[in-house]
Formats: structure tokens, sequence, C-alpha cells
RNA sequence: GGGCUCUUAGCUCAGUUGGUUAGAGCGCAUCGUUGACAUCGAUGAGGUCACUGGUUCGAAUCCAGUAGAGCCCACCA
């Protein structure tokens, strides 16, 4: 049996004493640098992002799993790792906060063919030659490389504040999950469902490997249309002078024709069925025949059958038993069956072959034509078809089971279209070619019995993990990548080995990751789980987009347009980077990516800082800058101030709408309804009204309620910024050591402490203070100078409501005196507006153009004038108010009256400006 | 040849089941250095939601078509 991976059992939460944060910060600006590493490293050393199987088990608690999309050994972080990276942790420590056991795996992916190239270059630089030094000596080479650089993308991982259970990492190479494959294989072998099959494959002749048709990319190229003379031969072999005419982009594969093909049904050639043609550049003779395959209207309606260079040829020839013939070695060059083309590379002999077809006469014309070229994804090198022994996969019964669990929604893709992606490839999968000509890989666990000449017997092998014993080689390829990531989700946790992490953690929650593996990876890891543990690895699928640069084109080494995340992190913070990736990670449309978007997440790291400072810097504390004084509020809800209650609710709003939006996945609204809160609720309107006054320390039940939101503020943020929130959180209060933000439980603002009315109120108090700010930026109102202004209320009980907010208004639009009635003389030459029930009056004597005031009072009741008769219009409309709802008409009617009051309002004051 | 997505302010994009006077960030304009923040604050300008038709009392939102942009599948040699 394979070892069960050790995982240690005990949280390791460190009891030490944190690190120090800034106390006081005394910069205006956050610096991120100093303060990343110190957390990250105290998090994953006090064991905070470590998940215990025995929590689950014993503990009863829910577990919470993202298997890590493994990077590739030889990868760099790049943007599409930060933003996937950014949505898993993000949705790792909110489960976390919210009670889950939330195990976030990470690990490495051996990369068969990129690893092995990497390596097989570096070599080449010393002069060192793979072929040269053999198999093993290579191998060694390559684990030494992995060992030196192999964990690199992993460290940078931790930059971005990654919070995976490390000790759970695994790489597809180690001893458990080589294990795992080769039992896959033998079990699929068993089963009936993998294969040795002679068919064509993809042949990439670079690298000189089969790949699978997803690792293929066709490509449209301009290129040649040839039109080719076949003619027509006697029972003698004599030419009859007739001849046939095929269009080829091809010509290097004629010397492999073994039949020319016409439509069943196309009379031109009915006559001609069953003779031969005389195949050119070589003097065999090969028959006509007819297929169903062949169109009819393109070229000259015949086809060249060249079943061992092209697939759809290749079925034709099995329907009409005709030869394969295959004049293409690995690398690329014809073969000796080529004749006198033997030796040439397949574009050498193209044109060669073209140049004697003319010569020959045979060449009827050249047309331009646009070709599609299989291209390798990898190498980029042309793909050639060709005719090789591989192991296949039977995807058919594995594709069911996968197609039945997205249909009956035990897997739920978001968005939602990618499950259509996913069934449209599912419901029409090819066999999966598995064998590579590689080195660097799982070797297949297939033996042959070689004789004592060193004769290998290919057709009496034994499929079996260990050796049978003496008188056996084995298989020399290697199993594609995929068919090792296709079991990460439970192969990480000690699959086929019957661990307490696969009982506690499979099957997993979420998986992360681009379209761009869906096929090779995503649904493939389905089929493995629904296959082999009869359940899904995952019940959500959360597809990003991907990231492109600032013009939408891929970003890519050769163009030079890439954005490396470092970079960023460096010049922007770890923390700036996440929010920013957090905000434009919205539904699945690709990014177009500007460096300069990152500024946006910087200033509000920053803004979070300084609004920290507000307050924070009123919090007593010790010699080494730690809080010693635990503010607490005393009051209750009802004893709070309005801009509190105020405060409160909207934090209650929030913390419900954000948990919503990330429960679902929509990132980038969770992201700006924090920012909103924090920003424009927090910052611009609370911590104006509250701040002490100049010179004034702030009462300690203003320092509670403000450290008390504020506490909240950070726990709603840290999925996004975990660092600056981290940082910011121990300067608020004393804690106990291990008492961490990351520890912490998700918000849950006390739904008793909301209060609709006072929100409507303090609505009111900010459309005042915006109302008379208007007026001051409208007539250039110094800051300096004060004004005054008289609100109207429509009535006593409004009146009273302002009255109990005077001082906010007063402060914030810069008053020095308030007058508030429900009756008020109006002043003279004073400027008006409306804000809902009540009229602002703000005396300008000496400051006030009455042309420009009268004017902009026009305007004003001009705009309200054209919006009350739309929603007169609507309600005189029998139709609507008879079928819409009656809650939508009541609207419409208020909308109508408020209008109303406002222009009889506003046109007073016109006439009172004369 | 099939399938999918996109088209909303100068730019980049939100807009959940059809009911706001259509939003944000950046950019732009005007004003602002007294103790959180100029990585900032206040105020403002800027959109017939690609086009056409339909469904509906009501459409950026649903349906059909048109035009652009992009992606994924597919054996037209």
């Amino acid at each position: 049996m394979p070892e069960t991976p050790e995982i240690p059992r005990d949280r390791n939460r460190q009891t030490d004493t944190p690190p120090t944060p800034d106390p006081a910060p005394t910069g205006s600006a956050y610096e991120p640098a100093e303060v990343e590493e110190k957390w990250y490293r105290y998090w994953e050393a006090g064991g905070f992002f470590d998940a215990e199987p025995d929590a689950v088990l014993e503990g009863g608690k829910a577990p919470f799993v993202i298997p890590m999309p493994p990077p590739n050994v030889t990868g760099r972080l790049h943007m599409g790792h930060a933003l996937q990276d950014t949505v898993q942790d993000l949705l790792v420590r909110f489960k976390r906060m919210q009670g889950f056991e939330a195990l976030w795996i990470p690990g490495i992916d051996h990369a068969g063919i990129a690893t092995q190239n990497v390596v097989e270059r570096t070599l080449k630089k010393d002069g060192v030659d793979r072929k040269a030094i053999g198999r093993e000596a290579f191998l060694e080479h390559v684990w030494a490389w992995k060992e030196e650089y192999g964990d690199i993308i992993l460290q940078q991982k931790r930059r971005l504040g990654d919070s995976c259970d490390w000790r759970y990492e695994r790489f597809t190479m180690d001893d458990g999950l080589s294990r795992a494959v080769q039992e896959v294989f033998v079990t699929l072998y068993e089963q009936g469902l993998v294969y040795r099959g002679d068919y064509l494959v993809n042949w990439d002749p670079d690298n000189q490997t089969v790949i699978s048709n997803e690792e293929v990319d066709n490509v449209e190229r301009p290129g040649s249309l040839w039109t080719v003379r076949y003619p027509v031969v006697d029972d003698e072999g004599n030419e009859t002078g007739e001849a046939i005419q095929i269009a080829t982009t091809r010509p290097e594969t004629i010397p492999a024709d073994t039949a020319v093909a016409v439509h069943p049904e196309d009379e031109r050639f009915t006559a001609l069925v069953g003779k031969r043609v005389k195949v050119p550049t070589t003097g065999r003779t090969v028959p006509i025949i007819a297929d169903d395959a062949v169109k009819m209207d393109f070229g000259q309606g015949a086809l060249k059958v060249t079943p061992g260079h092209s697939e759809v040829d290749f079925e034709i020839g099995k329907r009409h038993d005709l030869e394969t013939l295959s004049i293409m070695n690995l690398d690329g060059t014809l073969n000796e069956l080529a004749g006198a083309y033997a030796g040439l590379d397949r574009a050498e002999a193209k044109t060669r072959i073209v140049t004697d077809l003319a010569e020959a006469g045979l060449l009827v014309k050249t047309e331009d034509y646009t070709v599609t070229t299989p291209i390798s994804s990898r190498s980029k090198a042309v793909i050639e078809p060709l005719l090789s022994p591989q192991w296949y996969v039977a995807m058919e019964p594995l594709a069911k089971k996968a197609l039945a669990v997205v249909d009956d929604g035990t897997i739920t893709f978001h968005p939602s279209r990618w499950a259509n992606e996913y069934r449209r490839w599912l419901e029409d999968i090819r066999d999966w070619p598995i064998s590579r000509q590689l080195w660097w890989g799982h070797r297949i666990p297939v033996w042959y019995p070689v004789d004592e000449t060193g004769e290998r017997d290919e057709e009496n092998f034994v499929v079996s993990v260990d050796s049978p014993g003496e008188g056996y080689v084995q298989d020399e390829d290697v199993l594609d990548t995929w068919f090792s990531s296709w079991l990460w989700p439970f192969a990480t946790l000690g699959w086929p080995g019957q661990t307490d992490a696969l009982k506690a953690f499979y099957p997993g929650s979420v998986l992360v990751s681009g379209y761009d593996i869906l096929f090779f990876w995503i649904a493939r890891m389905i089929m493995a789980g629904t296959h082999f543990l009869d359940e899904v690895p995952y019940t959500d699928v959360f597809i990003t987009g991907m990231i492109k640069d600032k013009q939408g084109r891929w970003m890519s080494k050769s163009l030079g347009n890439g954005i490396d995340p470092l970079d960023m992190i460096e010049q922007y913070g770890a923390d700036a980077v996440r929010y920013t990736l957090g905000v434009l990670c919205a539904q699945g449309q690709d990014i177009k990516l500007d460096p300069a978007k990152f500024e946006g997440g910087r200033n509000f790291a920053n803004k979070i800082w300084n609004a920290s400072r507000v307050f924070g810097r009123f919090v007593e504390r010790d010699d080494a800058g730690r809080p010693t004084e635990d503010l607490r509020r005393e009051r209750g809800f009802g004893e709070l101030e309005l801009a509190e209650r105020w405060l409160l609710t909207r934090l209650h709003d929030t913390v419900e709408a954000v948990t919503e939006a990330l429960g679902a996945y929509r990132i980038s609204e969770a992201a700006h309804l924090a920012y909103d809160f924090v920003w424009r609720d927090f910052c611009d309107w609370y911590l104006e009204v509250s701040k002490a006054p100049f010179g004034e320390t702030p009462s300690r039940e203003t320092l509670a309620l403000s450290t008390e939101v504020f506490e909240q503020i950070l726990q709603l943020l840290h999925p996004f910024m975990p660092f600056v929130t981290e940082e910011l959180w121990w300067t608020l209060r004393p804690r106990e050591a291990g008492d961490a933000l990351v520890a912490s439980s998700w918000p849950a603002p006390d739904p008793a402490e909301t209060d609709a009315e006072a929100a409507q109120t303090f609505a009111t108090v900010q459309d005042l203070v915006t109302a008379i700010r208007q007026v001051r930026a409208q007539y250039n109102v110094p800051p300096s100078q004060d004004v005054r202004a008289l609100v109207g209320a429509g009535d006593a009980a409004t009146a009273a409501a302002v009255e109990g907010a005077r001082e906010y208004v007063e402060r914030l639009a810069g008053l020095s005196d308030l007058t508030i009635g429900a009756d008020l003389e109006k002043p003279s030459a004073s400027a008006a507006v409306v804000v809902g029930a009540h009229v602002v009056y703000v005396p300008l004597e000496g400051m006030i153009d009455l042309d420009v005031e009268r004017q902009r009072l026009q305007k004003e009741i001009d705009g309200k004038r054209g919006f009350l008769a739309g929603v007169e219009k609507k309600l005189q409309n029998e139709a609507f108010v008879s079928r819409a709802p009656e809650a939508v008409v009541a609207k419409e009617r208020q909308k109508a009256e408020d209008a109303k009051a406002e222009i009889t309002a506003l046109e007073a004051n016109l006439a009172d400006l004369g």
C-alpha cells in the first residue's frame, strides 16, 4: 500500500508574541513591504492555515476545501495565478472565518514536456546532450533541477498571502502520487478502459512525442492549394490519356497515396471508379474508389487518399481496406518509402515535389489558399498525423458519469454557461492518448517479456504496478501529465489509502480555474472523481476570465507585454494587488489589465491605514507600542448618537450584502460593497462627523464605537487585504497572543442594532450638507468663510429630526449659524435649494449674483417639471395604474408629490428674487 | 460549418430574477495646505445603454433580426 502522507495532527497555533505592529504610524503613507513579510511568517509558523481531519471527523466542523491548480514546476508566478489565487484565498479566508475547517491544498505539477525541455536546454548550454547521457542520468539532472528551482513559484505565492496548509503540499511525481497514477492505470486496464491502439496520432516532430487533441491548436495560415494530374492507366499499366485532377495542400504526402476517391454520386467520375491511376512521383498505381466523405464541390471533386498522413483518409482507408503507407520519420523527414525524397525534411520535400510535378507537366495550377494547420500548443511545431502505437483511455464510460453530475446539479458552474461548454466536449469525446515519448513523467506500468536476444514480445505484456520479475522490461514511455493531475483532488489526500484526510476533506468544495484548462483538467478531474471514488471532487466550479494586456492581447514573452505580479506587489503591495484583482474579477469576462489599476488598490489600503489613525492615535499604549486599554462600548444602541446608529445600520447591511455576494462568487460586487462602506460611509461621513474638534480628545464612547466598527471593517476586508488588516488589528486593543485577525470570526452585526429611521434621517442630513456645499461651490465661497443657512422643514416632526442633527450639518457644511424651523421667514438675497421636504436658504449677501441664481433656479425648475411630466403621464395611463403592482404605483405617486412640492418651493424663491 | 460571449460616460467596466431621474474607478474642470489621508477632500461636466423590430402598463435588462469585436469546437483535402 502507498504511504499515507504525513500530516501533523496537532494544530500548532503560535503562543509566542506576535510581531509588533507599528503602533503609532508617523508617516502619512502605508508601507506594505514592512508589514507583509512579518505577518506571513507569523501566520505560517503559527499554524493559522492548518486544517485538521479530526476537527471534521470528531469535532463536527464542516470542511471547506479548495484544491489549488498545481502550477508547473517550471513556472513563475504570472497574473493568471495572481488572479486565481486571490479568488481562492479570498474564499478560503472567508470560509475559515465563518467557522469552516478550511483547507487549501497546494502543490506542484511535474509538467512533462515543459520541464524536460527546460532541463534539456539548460544541459545543452553546458554541452551536455540528453540522448548521449541516457535516461537515468538525465532524470537525475531533472530531479536536481526540481530540487533547486521547484518551489520558487510556491514561495512567490506566499508573497501574495496564499493561506494554504503547506503541510499538505504535494508534487505530482512524489511517491504517493506516482503510486496512485500507476494503480489508476492498472485499474483502468483491468476494467477494459485502457487499451493499446495503432492509430493516427498528433505527432510533434520537435518534441518527438504524441500529444492529445486538446494540446493541438488549429491555426489558419496562408498557404497554397495545388491541383495535380493523376493519369488514369489501363490494366497493363499504360496511360489511357485520361486523368483525374486532384487538389491538395500537402503534395509532400503524395508518395503515400494509396487511392484516389470520388463521391459515389458524382457523375463526372462514375465511369472511372474501379480503374486505376498512377501516383505522381512514384510509379505506383492505385485504385479509384467512391466514398461519401468526398466533397463534390471542393477542388475538382476528387481526393487523394493518404491513410498514413491524414485522419479522414485513415477512416476512408479502413472502409475500403486500403494499405496505410507511412513515409515520414519521427523527426519529420521523409523515409525510404518516399523514394527520391527520402531524407528530406517535410517542408523541403514539399517544395521539391511541387517543382518536380511542374516539370513533369502534372501540376495543373497553384492557388493561394488559407490552410488550417495543426500546431503543438507547447512547441509550436506543425503537427504531423502519424501512425503510431499508443496507449489510450476509453473515455465514454467516464464521460457519462461526469455528465450526469453536472446534469443533476451535483456540480454547479459559475458562470453557468461553462457547463454548456463542458457538456459539448463530453458529449462528443474522443479517446485519450495517454502515452508520451518522453523521459520525465510517470513510467507506464506495462511490462514486456524479453528473450535471450533482447527481443521484446509486444503481444504478451503484463500490466502491473510492480515488475513481474526477471525477464521483463518496462514500457519506455511515460504518461501524459494530465494523467496524474486528474487525480489531484483525492491523490493529494492520500488516496488510494483510506486516510483521515481523505475522509474529512473529500469531496472538496470549490475549484477555481481559468477556462483554458476546462477540458484538459477540470472535466477530467470530475471523471476521475466520479469513476474512482464515486463522488465528485467538488461541488462548485468557478471559472475566472483570463488576464489580457491593456489592449486585450494575451500576455506573452514574445510580445513582452506581461505584467509581473511580483513587480506589482513590490510597487503597490500585495493587498493592493489582491484587492484590485478582486474588483476586476466580475462574472468570468476576460480582464484587460492596465498596471495603473493597482493604484486604486494601493489607495484603498492607504485609506484604511489612515482611517485607523483618526481614532487609533488616542488609544493608550505601552512602551512596546501595544494598546493597553480595551475600549468597549457601554451605551446601548438606543443611547447612541444618530450618526452612530446610522453607521451600525449601514455596517449590518453591508456585512449582510458582502456575505451574500461572496457566497455567490460575486467577488467584484463584494469588493465594491466593502469599499463603499469603508470609504464613503465610514471615512467620508462618520469619521468627519465624529472627529474631535481641533485640540480636543474624542470621548471614550466615541473611541469605543469607532474601534468596534473599525474592527469589523478589518474582518470584512481581511479576505481581500490580509496584511494591512492584520497589522491594524493589533493596534486597536490589547490581544492575547494567537488572537490574530486571520483566526477571528466573520463579522455578524446584531440585527437588533439597526435603525431604519435613523438611517433615513442621516440620509437627510447628508442631503442637506451636500446641498449647502453645492451652493458654496456654485458661488465660490471659500471654506474659510462661514455662512449661515436656514432649513425650512415641512413639519414640526422633521424639523425636530433635523434639529437633533444640527451639529453634523453645521460642522460638515461649514456653517456659522443654522436656523431650523417649520415656518421660516426667507432671507433676502439667498440661494435656495430643495432637499426632499426641506427648503434650504443660504444667505449670500454680497456674494450672490441675482441673475445667475435666477438662471440656476429656472434650470432646476425646468428639470423637475420635465421629470414631473413623465411621472404624471405614467400615472394618467390607465393601463399602468390598473396593471402595475400597487407598490410601484404608490411609489410613482410619491414621486409626483415630492416633485410638485419642490417645484412650488423653488418657484416661490424665484419670485422672491424679483 | 456549428456553438458561445461581448457592444452602457473620453478610457476600463458594474448593473442579481424587467419597475432609479442608468452607476463606479480612472481621466477631465473648478475650488481647497490649520492635526487621518494630496495615494486626499468638496463640487461639477459627461450616456437617445450598437442598430431595427417585437413582447409588456413598463425594456440597458426578455425575444427575433442586423452590424461590428472576440473566443471555443469541427475531417473540407
